[in-house]
DNA sequence: AATGAATGAGAATTCATTCAT
DNA sequence: CATGAATGAATTCTCATTCAT
């Protein structure tokens, strides 16, 4: 009885290095390894040495090497569809609610950046991955646009919302674009308050 | 009769083929490979054959494949060094102002693309890559906080103008990238009002 | 309930799929596939494919590759065995005669084309192979020399049928060999009017 | 003087192995090994090592490696367009006259073997074998015919030398074929008098 | 200074075969 | 009996780089 479920789960997971699942260990170390040297430069010898399974499992799982890269994509990145504006809205307050925004998408949370180091390398190459990274602005754009006419303390303009959004929106993927090699980007609060100055700006009868 | 060899001498700059130097040519048909295809994936012998030099010319003039690159970084991206920030400024009108320097440093001059897109690509390749990005940054972001103080109508904090200054690089970056793909980026036009409606603010006394 | 299973294995054989038996369904689509490509270009993995059952049990049936090739020769390369002189002979006419045998041993049967087009591709790899034709040839031989003894209008020297009976398997097997790639190849019935006159020829006492 | 031109001989052919020239010997190398076990069972790297070359010089003179196959086909084949049908005719004798012109064409010289065994073997995988192999058929069948026709004592109908043309053609491409593994075949000179007969029978008013 | 033939260290991929279940 | 996940040896091919001339 007691040796029922945790028999189970004992010998499910017992091999620390089996722990993830063969398939799934082999899209992380390939993550790890594209981000680090891209594409072309990680061969796929390293990968399986990385997650430590025979060569020829990875060409069993993906038959050829840009499917690996593909699949990263489908399974890995996360989408932002379940993300609603009103989640980030703080009501009157334009710059806590952009903030509060570029936090919820998480593009700079850290396991997101592995996969967007990725996908801003590789942009170009491969047109799933400019496909997914032109969704991926258009989402950002009318969710931005959505939370800055929901927090301004009075109404604007949608046209003046859509131009905020804009900007705010290249300041985040060029704030994701700059953690890929580490260095300084943009500050995204200092970003949302001038936001907030052009919200308060344009809204104000003056 | 001796006269005959060296007038074959004194033809050999005025070929067409000639006209570049056949090293600016090894580094223009580089560029254009390593922007299109990535530089792992373009071949020296390609870039050979596209320069119209035999293959050995390469490896006389760059020693290793990423030399070519290096050299290319030092040779062929523009700095912004001439730019002074009154060249942009519109005196009262930031946001043409701002236009305006987006204009003069060209980042998206077509020329300029070719270079940035294989910057772009291999950020976090090469040491040198990033340290050209960073010290890109740096100075666009000395340029538009000058140009954003020197334009305003009334004098603001220069803080604010340094927030400015972030915001509005990021968007010239972001713009930049977005080009490497032909994807549609940032509206910089409307990214510059923004930036005056956040400067007109600011200084208003309200 | 006992019933239940059993009726199950009752049924299993209707199933339109089953109805050559596994085993035989591979050996078909290995002949299929042996013939379009060759035997080393036909993976094992295509051959379970078409013929509908999982890889592994091609190796259960045929524990080597090599073994599916051989079996095929065993169980499906129609013998001449039964096949009598007697059964082609119209008396008086050697042409008629001739093509009438070439008709009953049917190399050129579709079904035979295939395994045909293997034996002639894959000649000299296996010994197997090699003595499977140099078998048919002599049997064709022997088949021959007596059509062409019996079905001759006054006799000719058995040493002369023979010469008659060497050339004209040489043209079956040509044809059989030219039907491989769809080619145009002899003509058997002039071959055989060629084979009367001949006949003709020598029976006749000038 | 003296040293002049024998020096630049004696250097140019002094190693033993270098005799034949590296692109030749990996032609040869490859024509035995194809014969030997096929195409596909052929690897590159035993060719490269039964020529004595390295690896990497295959894929310098043939991209890949059914351009080895291609060029043994276009450099290495004779053709039979030299052949005139009177070097062959042995005048009233048409069974010398196609001995003789089997002779001529050599099908069956040493050397034409290897290559023919290839060609046999590899029979309807490449598109330029089967092109080239009807050829050569046609060339061998307007050549068998005007043999034929030049050597009879008394003149014959084209129709019926065409028939024996068709015939001894077969005969002629199924001794090739027999070679291949070095089984029996036909006997050349047997058939030759069969197709005398032949010709003798329908030449005569009788 | 210039060149192109040559090379060998990998690269991606394929596939017959095994074996635990 | 049957299976499909797993494996690693082998294969074709690529390419930066060298070097004799």
């Amino acid at each position: 009885m007691s040796t029922d479920q945790p028999a189970t789960l004992r010998v499910a997971e017992p091999d620390p290095e089996e722990s993830e699942g063969r398939r799934e260990r082999i899209l992380s170390a390939a993550a790890e390894l594209f981000a680090a040297q891209g594409f072309d430069a990680a061969p796929t010898s390293r990968i399986a040495e990385q997650a430590g399974v025979p060569k020829g499992l990875l060409f069993y799982y993906f038959p050829r090497k840009r499917d690996i890269l593909t699949t990263l994509l489908e399974e890995r990145i996360p989408e932002t569809p379940g993300l609603q504006a009103a989640q980030a809205v703080v009501a009157g307050d334009p710059a806590a609610s952009l903030v509060r925004l570029a936090d919820l998408v998480g593009l700079s949370r850290h396991e997101s950046v592995v996969l967007r180091t990725i996908l801003f390398r590789e942009l170009g190459t491969l047109p799933e991955i400019t496909t997914y990274v032109e969704r991926l602005r258009r989402n950002l754009l009318t969710l931005t646009e959505d939370v800055v006419m929901g927090s301004a303390a009075r109404p604007i303009p949608r046209e003046t919302a859509h131009k905020i959004a804009q900007t705010f929106v290249a300041v985040l993927l060029d704030d994701a674009n700059t953690q890929r090699y580490g260095g300084e980007g943009p500050d995204l609060r200092a970003a949302a308050e001038i936001m907030a100055l052009a919200v308060d700006r344009c809204a104000a009868p003056l």
